[in-house]
DNA sequence: CGCATTCTGGACAGCATTGTCAATAACAAG
DNA sequence: CTTGTTATTGACAATGCTGTCCAGAATGCG
């Protein structure tokens, strides 16, 4: 009953996803956004509102996709330890334009700290969704003896959260890959031994 | 023999640091600096050259005492694990408002990434001394039975710094002081048992 | 005291950015 | 085809930001 939209919104916000990702949010514009997504100004702001509303959106999205993708992963392993090596070694071993892109969520946590509510709502899930996958998968690797019986799986899973964070922001730093494989060796000897 | 600055040009830089430390290089406006350094718009231009070179140079002089403060604390100790210990936990145990504050290290890389050179140097120099720091130190842990023989000094120096990194993202993401100190004391298993 | 030199404060130009407005275009239903 | 509704386009106002300029003020030296 009305003119259809001459964009794929999805899209849209995956283009808006990357610029955001590459950039930043402050040193983005709502004119880089327009020329990624390529749509109008007008229609940016009828579509999604704003240029804060847009990061929101586009971050949830990069949140839910990336926990899911880890999620998946975990369940995926020939074994539970060996589900979160991949995952782990997942980061050491990504391409030089993936290590430096780093991690939205973590850029987004640096930018706007824990005072930005809606942000740090939005971190607070994808670790506690992030946390109960670590969790369950510590304690099947408990269970099956992969993993020392010492290990409490709930510190655990928090140690493999961090371990992650501290991954990508060296990889984002220019650690070689060699170095993160070592960091992430020395981790797991750690939970074995 | 002629007129002097009206200010002190490191108490300026220093209410520099802080105004980046808490709202990032993008988000700081030259106006924001002025006013929390207390000085005039020329002042600011002539001392400093440019928002970036004040920036370059509170980063600097960031890390240069961060640094300093690990290194001090590192041969401190009482023992060389122990050192380290207090090290890490220092992290873990910090008041609300410092976890909140996160590191001017972490924001600039993900602020910039390794593509800027100069902010990347700053960051290779930091890290580069605080691996030495952790592997002497981990070295005379080992050998002081302290840790497992079986660690690689180099490799678990790289750990440290990883955690470190890793613990101060959580933190600024509002993980709570308690989860802190078990990401800590998982690590410290791992390197003990 | 006079002078050279440097700092300071206010003003300003140029540009970027954000969000809005109004006119036009496209579509679907009746 | 007409009409109501929504998308698109280009323009625009308001504001903020950066870096510079200039006139005046302060200081030490001769």
């Amino acid at each position: 009953m009305a003119r259809p939209r001459a964009f794929d919104r999805d899209v849209a916000l995956g283009a808006a996803l990357d610029v955001f990702w590459r950039n930043g949010y402050e040193a983005t514009s709502t004119d880089d956004l327009r020329y990624a997504m390529g749509i109008g100004r007008q229609s940016l702001y009828d579509t999604f509102g704003d240029k804060r509303r847009v990061y929101l959106e586009a971050l949830e999205r990069y949140q839910t996709r990336s926990v899911d993708a880890v999620v998946a992963q975990l369940r995926a392993g020939p074994s539970p330890l060996a589900a979160i090596r991949s995952v782990v070694s997942a980061y050491a071993s990504a391409s030089a334009e993936e290590r430096a892109l780093g991690c939205l969520g973590v850029s987004a946590i640096c930018e706007f700290g824990s005072a930005d509510k809606a942000v740090a709502a939005l971190g607070a899930a994808a670790a506690a969704r992030l946390q109960d996958a670590f969790e369950t998968a510590l304690r099947e690797a408990v269970r099956a003896g992969e993993v020392r019986p010492s290990l409490d799986p709930h510190a655990g899973a928090l140690f493999l959260q961090s371990l992650l964070l501290g991954l990508k922001i060296s990889a984002k730093a220019g650690t070689s890959p060699q170095n993160l494989r070592d960091v992430a060796n020395v981790a797991f000897e750690g939970l074995t031994s």
